[in-house]
DNA sequence: CGATATTAAATAGCGCGCTATTTAATGGCA
DNA sequence: TGCCATTAAATAGCGCGCTATTTAATATCG
């Protein structure tokens, strides 16, 4: 093993470990700001997506369809879609012309966290003590990486 | 909200996603590689600090230790241990000169396991089909952020 | 010495995120 | 039409990672 590939290994592993303990402890301040939104994490990006697509009653969005966005499946989203439906934000049903589907809909609710969440990603950069350009430079290299991985 | 501050506050979102996001890809790959090895990533990872750390009879770690090490705390540690344990790579035993300690030691299981791990990230890097000069600046990002985020 | 504070680890309980499987509805094709 | 494959979502069960609490041992100080 020649040192390049040496280099190689051992930054690899240390890439792969950066990035989940930030990923950690990104999830710690997050869980911190949406604690009085009473939401985690993954509940918050879920809403994000319904206020991004506008889920009203015309334009439900289904399981998957979340899914997509997010990279997750049903096996995740089927139980925190179900937590979000008991606090009130989202309404679930089954599609009236393909009984597979569940369309997942804002309520009134729902629709009125978003002001209340809009002061979430101020207080996040904030956090982040990170200037505009070096996020910019991350987020373009961990899209890169994402994509290469899958 | 002027155009500067909202571009920034769009951003933050998507570097936090993607982060999230990546590090779930991430998962996956290594989940697929370290299934021959019957372990889960972060039970890689307490493995990773006890061979480097060379936990043998002569300098066990504590929880502590290791949790100093990755970030995580006896809450999580605890079981992930005690399941190595059960798996036979390491000991796990009160120490003599202080009770509250509990001291965590590489098995002879644990120690040969060593060299079968260490197809991990040659693999790891082949899969993230990037370059040693991208990851080097992805990590130096990661490590910089969370920094910042503790 | 004894009471109290501190420390290390463990425990209880919750919410992901996953694999594998199941349930139920729809589509396709002889 | 009836059979079978496909699809969408749900379920079961496991391993984190967390907060809050508990247990037990050690340190500190009057």
């Amino acid at each position: 093993m020649n040192n390049r590939t040496d280099t190689l290994l051992k930054l690899d592993l240390q890439v792969c470990f950066a990035l989940y303990s930030t990923n950690l402890a990104m999830a710690k301040v997050y869980r911190k700001l949406l604690r009085e939104l009473d939401l985690t994490y993954p509940q918050y990006l879920v809403m994000m997506v319904m206020w991004e697509e506008g889920a009203d009653d015309n334009a439900p969005l289904s399981v998957s369809r979340i899914g997509e966005r997010l990279f997750l499946d049903s096996a995740t989203l089927t139980p925190l879609l179900k937590r979000l439906e008991s606090a009130g934000l989202i309404a679930r049903r089954r599609a009236a012309d393909d009984e597979r589907r569940v369309e997942v809909r804002l309520t009134g609710q729902g629709r009125a966290l978003r002001e209340r969440a809009e002061a979430i990603p101020e207080a996040a950069a904030c956090a982040s003590q990170c200037e505009p350009e070096e996020l910019a430079a991350l987020k373009a290299q961990l899209d890169d990486l994402r994509q290469k991985l899958s």
